[in-house]
DNA sequence: ACGCGGTTGTCACGCATTTGTCACAGTAAT
DNA sequence: ATTACTGTGACAAATGCGTGACAACCGCGT
């Protein structure tokens, strides 16, 4: 299967140099021309690189970094940033953003190829690790939408397993009521938050032995621990 | 059908030696005594692999092979190398150059086969593996738009026949509505996501048996498992 | 151009499951 | 013991999906 790349710029001869030689290449690309469209098809369906330059209209490559990074879904897909300034370099590869590489501009193709390859061979060694959250005898499988105790599936629903997979993401850390409706029911904050215990005992119940590792934090919220 | 394979090497007594094996071993042979006459021939009629002498006149093999590989036409032909010194190895195999393999002079002939056969049969098990879906007594074929179930074939509109197709190619993870709507009506967003439903249940009437293959995952979407 | 058969998108209905809420029981902390 | 918080059972509302019917649409041969 073929590789996806968003590239995101807005100078539409480079992007059609880049998009030439990268199909070239064998992979399959989209395009945006700036931040916002960016944003938009990296988060209907997230890539496999984002290739992203710093300067754009509507929303500059820094902040559409910075908002994929925040997002699950979008977390892990490593970016590539394109800058003509070298001064900008620091920012981007600091820990705040989180960007996997950079390139100044005019680069070469062949460098750019070079760069690809390596982070997608990275991130490709690193797939399993990344759709699946394994602790001990339970998996979640988050692309196959499957929950499994000693390789026996589980039955979720579509709740349940967000809220499994949210809790599994931030394991060890406590998730307040209010932080899980956020995550898990996406902004809609007009639900009562004690129906979080209710879907919480449920997961309990599926899980069965498996639910001891959700721990229950008096006062505060709900932890998954290992 | 015979397979072709261009050797190139400046030295005749090896090239005479190789193409004599190949010849016995069942290969149709072209050879070439330089860079630049392997880079014409193999452009001319693209062979299935390629041997390529590293230090040659004219233009030197790893020239040869990044040329190649640049070129949509023989970007995917495979390319044995062959060098006299061990330390150039690893430029070889990087990822700057993609060869698929190398030998190091000398070489005994039968080390040779064996190389040529491996690589030979995993670029052949690629190509047909590529354009044919199967999944038990389910086979899908790409470029003859067809399918069939226990070697009947069931007759397949277009759409159903793309969306049994990129079912089948994620198969095992879970396609949203929305992602179906992208991938098998080509970004036409102004259709209604429920429309894929009635797609599914077209899809998996014709099926008939074979349909227990394709899950719902309720709130979630659609999945094709084994 | 025309009409035809098959294909495709939409809608409304009904069912089963999921989901949110509530009251009450249970439990830990002060 | 009291208080504050969480677990539990039951229930009604909401949701999501399969289904059948239908109209718009398209390709295609005449």
């Amino acid at each position: 299967m073929k590789l996806r790349i968003l590239v995101a710029d807005d100078e539409p001869e480079l992007v059609e140099l880049v998009e030439f030689n990268l199909k070239q290449a064998g992979y399959s690309i989209a395009t945006a021309v700036d931040g916002a469209e960016a944003l938009k098809k990296a988060r209907s369906q997230p890539p496999d690189l984002i290739l992203l330059d710093i300067m754009m209209p509507e929303m500059d490559g820094l902040e559409v970094c910075k908002i994929l990074r925040r997002e699950p879904a979008t977390a892990k897909v490593p970016i590539i940033m394109l800058t003509a300034k070298a001064s900008e370099i620091d920012r981007v590869l600091g820990l705040e953003l989180g960007a996997d590489d950079y390139l100044t501009k005019p680069f070469s193709v062949r460098e750019l190829l070079l760069r690809i390859k390596k982070i997608l061979a990275r991130s490709q060694t690193e797939e399993t690790a990344k759709d699946q959250l394994r602790c001990g005898d339970l998996l979640v499988d988050l692309p196959r939408h499957l929950v499994s105790w000693k390789n026996k599936p589980i039955e979720m629903t579509a709740t349940e397993f967000k809220l499994l997979s949210i809790l599994m993401e931030r394991a060890g850390r406590v998730q307040s009521r209010d932080q899980l409706l956020r995550d898990v029911w996406a902004y809609d904050s007009l639900i009562d938050t004690r129906t979080v215990d209710t879907h919480m005992r449920r997961l309990r119940e599926k899980l069965g032995p498996a639910a001891k590792h959700l721990d229950t934090i008096r006062g505060t919220g709900y932890r998954f621990t290992e």
